[in-house]
DNA sequence: CGGCGATGAGTAATCGCTTACTAGTTCGTC
DNA sequence: GACGAACTAGTAAGCGATTACTCATCGCCG
């Protein structure tokens, strides 16, 4: 049904090889030649098979990206950078969401992805998901966000350093009884928020305050959870008179439960969030903005570098935050 | 460096083609021959080669998403019924953006895709798309959403119906200048969001109401959008007391802009928005709820089964929306 | 005890493209 | 005027899996 070199060759009088050749533009074609089967393919609406070239090439033109959750916002922006970035170079993606790590995948992704494309985006996975070793195993080009690896490019942004900001913002407002609403492990070193917490306690520690631990609660970075935490903060005994949600999604479910108290953010108690959401603005809420789309874009570019083999060594690219002081705060 | 079913027959003492078949699960091996060659397969951590597979099967065991946006909620929302549907099928799958169509894709996506995957989903791509055309000429099992093809599956929603749902409710709260944000092109009868119009029309003629035009605003289907369109509906000499934003992203941003303005939403200007997203129920955004998760989930397990051969013909599914009235209304 | 169908497994062609090698020309140079 | 460098283009060998055919065995029946 479908159109082939073959095709093209015997139309155009030549061989295979020079095809090929004259598709992929090489020098070591007559020009002549060159236009000649090009107008030939075009004519018969010619379209490669990339499993043909990548079965002969052994590579696929495609990247997978690893993620454990494709309903966040914050994969949503970086997906909107990636795709931006691909968009011109006939790189295609595959997304494989390793989801709740307690309910683990039935297909691991290494076995999946490993032979259908030529690198990985692994974004916001845990260093501790079990997934990760094995891809890591695979040897492959990885550019990785919200984790490290010891031989892979990274992006990154300076959590503990936007977190510290986050924190003295509310300080400097005055509040001396803060709490902060996490993901789901605050502790853990592995875990993606560990930076944010660490910022957290600097601030707090270096402005000599007490860190409540009934005031440290998980919020799942989602909006529900965010409303779970917040509840609970609220019947603490001597509630907090400031949050820094971790992630705006918790803190936008954190607003929801202030407002159905009655208690109006940025008077009664003050919030702020981290991520920088296009919805943030909208709710006046204090945030630190995240350049998500960059960083999806940005890690696509060194990606595809590494692929190419345009990079020396593997790099680490580190892109700024920034505060943005709103009505909440 | 990758194991193939060469070397799998060497180590097991069998041949390729006994290999192949054991792998795929036929009845033509005999039992113990089968687990041995398993057995193999795992101790040397075989993953095969869907280059191969589907070079000689011509199954790609993957399909492509085309929308025009990737960074929508709508879209997000879809994507995760999507996944969470393909999750256990070993289907993988590409997204292609089209993108703005004043910026056309320098590749085009049956280029792009056809021979890369084994069906589309087409989701709210509009009917006059150029690519839309392209796409149906391959003769690929195609599913889609948001528009309809001669001969291809599709998951619809009533939106005529859910629209004229919506107005009538901003009617029945005592509202009789109504204003509605639309996206781009309100007449077209080939966009997307033609049938909200129609709907909100159906609701306003049958209630006798006048259809002022300057209330007849583009929104982009954006927030951003959404505020630009609700500032020119004040601007306007005598402006709506209602409006019926047809996405809540539009009326996100026509919120903010009511608020900046001092009105307050529901009371001052009832609002209105359309699709359901989380957000709207913190922001107490009556909204016409779009099961987006579910849209996703169906139209790509209608497309597995088109593709499996599974169906005798083109199937259309219809999914229900539902009014939710909150604070704006 | 020979022949036949059923069953299991091997041989080799094929999918479409890429590319190492090979071969035939054309120039340039001494 | 001849030899070799520099070009061009063709030949054919893969890449890794699938599968139509072919072949060997075994059991069973007449």
């Amino acid at each position: 049904m479908g159109v082939t070199v073959k095709d093209i060759a015997r139309v155009a009088g030549v061989s295979t090889a020079t095809v090929s050749r004259a598709l992929r533009g090489f020098e070591s074609v007559a020009p002549e030649i060159r236009d000649h089967v090009l107008e030939v393919a075009r004519r018969l609406d010619y379209v490669g098979s990339p499993a043909a070239a990548a079965l002969s090439t052994g590579r696929t033109g495609s990247i997978g990206i690893i993620t454990p959750f494709v309903d966040r916002l914050a994969f949503q922006r970086m997906l909107t950078g990636i795709e931006r970035e691909l968009r011109d170079t006939r790189t295609d993606f595959l997304i494989y969401c390793t989801g709740d790590p307690s309910d683990p995948h039935p297909v691991p992704p290494h076995q999946r992805l490993a032979r259908r494309v030529d690198g990985f985006l692994v974004l916001s996975l845990s260093a501790e998901s079990p997934d990760l070793e094995k891809i890591l195993q695979l040897r492959m080009p990885i550019t990785m966000f919200g984790s490290r690896g010891p031989w892979t490019s990274s992006v990154q942004i300076d959590d503990r350093g936007g977190a510290a900001i986050a924190t003295e913002h509310l300080i400097s407002r005055g509040h001396r009884r803060i709490a902060a609403i996490y993901g789901r492990d605050a502790e853990s070193a592995a875990v993606l928020e560990h930076d944010r917490h660490l910022g957290f306690c600097d601030a707090m520690d270096r402005a000599g305050l007490e860190r409540d631990p009934r005031l440290l609660v998980p919020g799942e970075y989602t909006m529900a959870g965010g409303a779970r935490a917040m509840a609970r903060l609220l019947d603490v005994d001597e509630p907090p008179t400031a949050v820094f949600a971790f992630s705006d999604e918790m803190a936008y479910g954190a607003i929801r439960v202030m407002t159905e108290r009655g208690l109006r953010p940025g008077r009664d108690v003050a919030i702020i969030g981290y991520d920088g959401h296009e919805m943030s603005e909208l709710l006046d809420l204090s945030t630190i903005s995240v350049p998500f789309e960059e960083i999806g874009a940005t890690a696509a570019r060194s990606l595809l570098e590494d692929i190419h083999g345009r990079t020396q060594r593997p790099g680490t690219t580190m892109l700024p935050t920034q505060l943005i002081a709103r009505g909440t705060t």
